[in-house]
DNA sequence: CTGTTAGCGCATTCAG
DNA sequence: CTGAATGCGCTAACAG
């Protein structure tokens, strides 16, 4: 029924060994014999069975790309500009050497982060692309080391990508850390710059790297301008999310009416902030200042545009996808700070009065 | 090394057979006997072999999602939700009869739509998703279709989710097609009610299912409306991104200074014509209405929220996960249709005087 | 309920 | 440069 390598070397009048030489082209073969190979596949529309070539060769051409929320650009942004780099270069419908690159979801549950792992350790996954902050959980982290540890044992290589090191684990190849804390605080300090000194933070969930870091980053600008009081009360967490960004802000206008500013996890949230600020008929920067993180498409398009905290998203991605391929070599100690850059755009004023 | 499923059967005491069973839990295996296996495996900290594994069963546990472009929510939406559905249910962080649900980024390109469709081929995928709409090249449609066909006699089952059933293929379980002409059709009905006559529309790219059917959908109200001269003029192509709503209603409002609404291929697309109406000095909807499609997350958001058409990405692409993992009966001849909603919002207005 | 026996389809030695 | 032989780790009959 379905046709194996064995009916390839029939037709083509070879031996298996052959036809196995000529397709992982690792091998010197004969032109006019690769030619008559080719030919035979070409003819009986033979395809390669994968599971049994990964049970041979110990390896398989699986990458696998971790993601906590696929519908959020943040991660989509970077793993498609890894995807880009691993899969499909060529592009000549036939799949010759290519990497199988495949993003899973995970959706920021740590069990199925685990489970994603343990299923691609499974298959043998050659690489493997962590994307995103990490959950600060200890007993999460050290069974995430646990699991890397043996995966990169196994020969999986292991590149993190927007999410700091892990802490005592040299399994992984490389990690590119984002600087959230500079840019968190280049942020704040704008504000300051502006005048605000009532500024309330909608942060992201707690518990994680990203969260922390760009929440200490705002922190460390209000401590460095004398703000030290109040900040427990004026900071928020939830997840990022719009209705997060929507329902804190309300919160915190309660809690701070004489608030002039709100600084918001990430642009997604920072869209709520604004919908509920417009919602209780207060204006966009003039009475109150919105600023963002992350840069994502929509944050230039709305009105007023966005300032926000540009992280190179496509451009991170697209480097781990290649550390992850072994096309570029591992920056020094494995680690590399992405920078932050601030936009200033059109929410940010001078509080009123 | 590396631990095998015999290690276990020795430190378990039973044959390798027995783990399997339990392993696979598709056998009766007596519970004691179970736990002490269970225990081995726990204590060799042994992960099976997905290769071997599939290659003996001759299936394997890969689920493929394809999709266009995964850093456009139309596609994450959907891939997020199908993927939800098929992988990581439970979440016990071990693994056990789990599909790995991945999704595929075939950056519109046919070439490597396929080469992915080989890929997942190769790997005797289980079932596989395909999102969004399709290319209408017959060249492409006829390798798509045998390549399809193919997959399907593998066993692998096949779901289309968002996206016209193939001429004349019924290798596939079902397909989930949105209603993109209605729903055209019912935009331009309303733009048509609060009095436009000069409709421009910016177009998705030539030569796929979505962009025709959409088009199609406004043609024919303005036709119903008497509305006919001047279509091809009124309409420019472009792909699904901010920038071509920019340059296509500026070059719009050059070719038709009178025009009073913009139609956009999607909520991207619309936002990009925002822009450029703002950057000319007009105001929206007073001077010009604006419409998207999709009703993306940020739609709610933008100012004025757009008036657009609401399609049930997260549900279609939840379905298309169940009916991949056969958790829930195909629609009556495989087809059905997914209703597009009219979302009346603050873009769109009576044209002026 | 459990053990034994055969391959699954391919990549590799090793000879030639 | 090519062929023959071996085994990767597991599942699926088949017995018991």
């Amino acid at each position: 029924m379905t046709v194996t390598l064995a009916d390839v070397a029939a037709r083509a009048r070879v031996s298996p060994a052959t036809v196995s030489r000529v397709l992982n082209g690792n091998y010197p073969v004969a032109a006019s014999t690769r030619e008559r190979v080719l030919r035979a596949v070409e003819e009986l529309d033979y395809v390669l069975n994968g599971p049994a070539s990964s049970l041979a060769a110990a390896t398989s051409d699986l990458v696998g790309i971790l993601v906590n929320d696929i519908a959020d650009p943040f991660f989509a942004i970077m793993a498609g500009a890894a995807q880009g780099e691993i899969g499909g270069q060529e592009g000549t419908g036939r799949a010759g050497g290519e990497k199988l690159a495949v993003v899973c979801n995970t959706g920021g549950s740590p069990d199925r982060e685990l489970t994603y792992l343990t299923l691609l350790q499974r298959q043998r996954a050659a690489a493997l692309v962590l994307t995103g902050g990490a959950l600060e959980d200890p007993v999460h982290i050290a069974a995430m080391s646990a699991k890397l540890t043996r995966l990169a044992d196994a020969g999986t290589r292991i590149v993190l990508c927007g999410r700091p090191p892990l802490p005592d684990n040299d399994a992984l190849l490389a990690a590119l850390a984002f600087d959230n804390r500079g840019g968190g605080r280049k942020l704040t300090e704008h504000l300051l710059t502006l005048g605000h000194r009532r500024i309330g933070y909608v942060a992201g969930p707690t518990e994680r790297t990203t969260t922390r870091h760009r929440l200490e980053g705002h922190r460390a600008a209000l401590r460095a301008a004398g703000i030290d009081e109040d900040q427990e009360r004026m900071t928020l967490h939830g997840p990022y999310a719009r209705r997060s960004g929507y329902d804190s802000t309300l919160e915190l206008l309660r809690r701070a009416p004489g608030l002039t500013a709100v600084v918001a996890a990430n642009d997604t949230v920072a869209l709520g902030a604004c919908a509920a600020l417009r919602d209780q008929g207060l204006r966009i920067p003039q009475d109150v200042s919105v600023a963002g993180f992350d840069d994502l498409p929509f944050s230039v398009d709305v009105v007023p545009a966005l300032t926000t905290v540009r992280l190179p998203l496509a451009e991170a991605g697209a480097r781990a996808g290649r550390l992850a391929m072994g096309r570029e070599a591992a920056p020094p100690g494995g680690i590399a700070t992405v920078e932050a850059e601030l936009l200033v755009r059109a929410s940010t004023a001078p509080p009123r009065g």
